[in-house]
Parts: structure tokens; sequence; C-alpha cells
RNA sequence: GUGAUUGUAGCUCAGCUGGUUAGAGCGCUGGUUUGUGGCACCAGAGGUCGCCGGUUCGAACCCGGUCUUUCACCCCA
């Protein structure tokens, strides 16, 4: 027999993560719920038609197909054979794993367009499937946490996510890190502004590198690429602009004077700002980032990426708004915005800084245990007691020695056992050992279950 | 998809230019202790050296393939 295995880039979360994850979970869910949102869940295969081409080429290349049932070949002709794997796959698959939750939300809100109350806010929390190559914080299945808003295009809702991402980086106790946020159509106004009017996505795609690679490499891929020396040397004083937020939003208010669109864009960021002053809010941890580039295929206006400083693992949360994200499923003009948490990433980010709280198990209370056969009914006849009082109560069930089951109660983290012996059982007592502090007292069963219930 | 990289006990890792029965720490099992865990001491179990093939008198070590891990590119949470 051979050893079993899981597939490359999925893995298996044992109770101690499982805690822990469950920990962020609870977390991002209390904020979407806060903050007005509902859950829907979706199912984990589409058909192959509502995913592929809404993620470029390449995303359709890590998309998983689900093989068909039955006779699959069945349709598979000789000569599709010949001609290759893309004549072959649509007669062998009809439907793939999700890629992300926005599509299938997409779907969804077009297929219910009727029932739903707009503007509509749900959030889905969902594990998504990607045949990428796996590296650190990178997996083939992980989770999405996201929360989206249709059928509104105020500004309050990309606010809003900033005050999200803030509510629950803060109670994970993040403290360094950045809200990246940009406008797509401050993207678009450049281009126009330095005469490649329509190419921000190959700008955006150089220009992204920028950190990486510096200022020389990225003028030779645009060169490359086919801008002009002029359109380039157009750029370098935006590149060079060292400013502040304001600083920035007044530099390009000039840059983009001729360009309606990037005007607008620079206009939305600042009303952005301004909502978030009238909520009272202030501006900590935004980051405008005039470089930020990301999802260029749909996002329309605001795009936000978040970033822990001082970890090796990349961004953690990211999002924007598209203006016809339904249109490709026959809804168009439907407005929307969202953002997501990786909840993979999150949790190795927090382990990388070490913040996950010590005692986090939330395990059992109290063991019950015993020395004979005469102790082991009568700790059974304390076990609903005990669970009734709302312990966390469990027994040894195999009778063993008492050695045994201390030392279960200790390597699973059980704070407390109650030790039933003869002379507990003569007087109708339990003794309860702390196993932290090895204090030990006798009480009355009631007694027991009032103090631990307090504890 | 391209180019690198990793794999030895449950875990973290040693293992000399290829040479007898592949080691350590931690963990595990039993005992010192039949009304008491952690600590200490004693004893013990556990490995087809990722897998398949090749070179060699001989392979954990060299070569090829494959899977896995990690990294860069690409893209992304």
């Amino acid at each position: 027999m051979q050893k079993p295995s899981l597939p490359k880039g999925t893995r298996d979360f044992g109770p101690v993560q499982m805690a822990r994850r469950t920990h962020i979970l609870e977390v991002i869910k209390e904020t979407f719920q806060l903050f007005g949102y509902q859950q829907i869940e979706t199912p984990a295969m589409e058909n192959l038609s509502t995913l592929t081409g809404k993620y470029g080429d390449e995303g359709d290349q890590l998309l998983f197909k689900i093989l068909n049932s039955g006779d699959f070949l069945k349709d598979v002709e000789s000569t599709d054979l010949e001609s290759g794997a893309s004549a072959v796959l649509p007669k062998v698959a009809e439907k793939g794993l999700r890629y992300d939750l926005t599509v299938p939300f997409a779907r969804y809100v077009v297929m219910n367009r009727n029932e739903l109350t707009f503007p509509f806010k749900r959030y889905q929390i969902q594990p998504v499937w990607r045949a990428d190559r796996p590296q650190k914080g990178r997996y083939r299945e992980f989770y999405q946490c996201d929360a989206d808003v249709v059928g509104t295009e105020s500004l309050v809702c990309e606010a809003e996510i900033i005050l999200m991402i803030r509510n629950v980086f803060g109670k994970l106790g993040l403290k360094d890190y950045s809200i990246k946020i940009n406008n797509r159509k401050i993207l678009t106004g450049i281009a126009e502004a330095i005469g490649e009017e329509g190419k921000e996505g190959p700008l955006c795609v150089a220009i992204d590198k920028l950190d990486k690679i510096g200022w020389e490499k990225v003028q030779e891929e645009l060169s490359q690429r086919g801008f002009g020396n002029q359109s380039i040397q157009n750029l370098a004083p935006l590149v060079s602009l060292e400013a502040d937020l304001a600083g920035k939003v007044e530099f390009l208010k000039s840059f983009l004077k001729n360009s309606e669109t990037g005007l607008k864009g620079v206009e939305e960021l600042e009303e952005v700002f301004q909502i978030l002053s009238q909520m009272g809010e202030n501006l900590d941890f935004v980051d405008f980032d005039i470089m930020l580039a990301r999802g260029l295929s749909y996002y329309t206006g605001a795009i936000f990426e978040v970033k822990v400083n001082g970890v090796s693992i990349g961004s953690v949360s990211g999002g924007g708004r598209y203006d016809n994200l339904t249109g490709v499923f026959g809804l168009p003009g439907v407005s929307g915005i969202g953002f997501s948490f990786g909840v993979d990433r999150l949790y190795d980010v927090l382990d990388e800084l070490g913040l996950f709280p010590e005692e986090n198990l939330n395990g059992t209370k109290l063991l019950l245990t015993y020395f004979d056969e005469k102790g082991f009914s009568y700790a059974l006849s304390l076990l609903n007691i005990f669970r009734k009082a709302g312990i966390k109560t469990e027994i040894y069930p195999d009778q063993a020695k008492i050695k045994k089951q201390f030392e279960f109660a200790t390597k699973k983290q059980i704070s407390f056992v109650g030790i039933c012996g003869d002379n507990e059982i003569q007087s109708g007592t339990i003794s309860i050992k702390n196993l932290n502090s090895g204090e030990q007292n006798s009480y009355s069963i009631q007694e027991a279950a009032g103090l631990l219930e307090n504890l």
C-alpha cells in the first residue's frame, strides 16, 4: 500500500489551525454584518460557459475543468483529437470549479434580479480553486471573503470598504499595513495625458513593476510596448513625484487638466475622502498610490489593495468598482463595488507576526476522571449535570489508568479534571483539580458546576 | 506555461570525495509511581533515505525520469 497524499497546492487544517481560521472568519463575518451585508453561497462548480472569458486568456488556463460524467468521450471525433486540446475540451467538460466569488455573484444577481432589493449588499465566504503553480501564500484551493454592493454608484460604498478593512485588521491585531487606493479613471487619464490614449493596460503592467525593477527598466519595457519617447518623458514627473496625499491630488489636477475622465477619477477619490470626514473618520492607513493597477479587465472606478508591512506575503485584500460586471450575463448598466479578504494569506501573515492568541482552542473545560468501574459509573452520571450548566465536559471513554487520563487532559489543554473516586462517591462530591495551578479541592456537585461556570 | 530549488524516523535536522547493522534532539510507548498530569531518571518501538529506472563489486550520496516543496517570471488572495 502506498502512502496517501494530497493534491498539489491543497492542505488539511487540524484543530489548532481551524480554531485560528475560525477566529479570522468570525471577525470578518461580524464586520460584514455590522455594515449591513447579507450572506449567500453559490455552488463550487459552475457551467464552464459562465466562467470562461471572464478572467482573460491566462485565467481560462487556470480554471479547473470537471470531466463529464459517464462516457465523456462519446462526442469526441478523431478529428477533434487531431485539432488539439481546445477542440476536445468543450466536448468532454461542461463544468468547472469557480475561480473567484465575483463572477458567480454576477451570475446570481442576473438570475435573481427580480427578487433582489437594490442596492444589494452581499457577502460570501467560500473556497475558490485555481490551477496556479503553488508558492508561499499561493494555493490551488483557498478561501475568499467577498463583500460586494450592486445597484448603486454611491461612493459611500468605497468609504465603507476602508472602514471595514480597518475594523477587521484592528480586531486581528494588525498595526502596520497600508490600504492602497487608486482610481481606474486616473490611470485612463494618465494614459491620455501623456499622449497614449487607451493604452493604460500595458502602461500599468509596466509601471506596476516600478518598485521591483526601477524606472530605467520600466522605460525600456514601455518602449518595447510601443510607447513613444515623448510619452515616456511626459510620464517622468509623475514617477518622480514625492508628495503627501493632498499634494498628489493637487499635482494630478494639473497633470490631468486636459483629461475629463482623469479629473473625474480625482474627483471621485476626493469625494471618498470627504465622505469619510463627514463620518467623523480619518485617513489612517490609507495610501493614495497613483501607480496602483489591478484587475484592469473589469474595474472602472476605485481600486483597492491591502498589504501588510514587514511580511513576506503578498496582498491580503483587494477589490474595486466595476460598472458593468453583469453585462456579460445580459444585465447591463448595473454598477457594483466589492472587495475580498484572503483568509489563507491573513493566516500566514498573523502566523509570521506571531499574532495568534495563545489559548485559542476553546475546547473542553472539564475532564471527568476515575479509578475503577465504580468511579466510571459515577462520572457517567455527572456528565449531564455539568453539560446542562453549560460547561464543556467530557469523560475519558476507555477505562484507563488515572495517569493516562491526566495526561490526556494535559495534552488537550483541558484546564480542570474532576476526580471520581471512592471518597467522592461516598460523600456525593467531586474533587476538582486545576491542572494549570495544581490546586485541588473537594466540592459538592452543584458547587463545582457553579464554580466552573464562572471560570 | 518557462527557469531554478527541495525531499533522510511523527516533527526539526545531521550523515565525510560512493564503502559494514543510517544517527541526534523533540515527540511516542512502557517503567520508577495501583488516589493524581507537567519535571526528572531508566528502558523500548519507529526509516524499502519521496517514487521509478540507470551507472557501479557496492548508492541516502552519482545520472535520467516523475511527484512534492520552495523561489523567480507571469498573474494573483
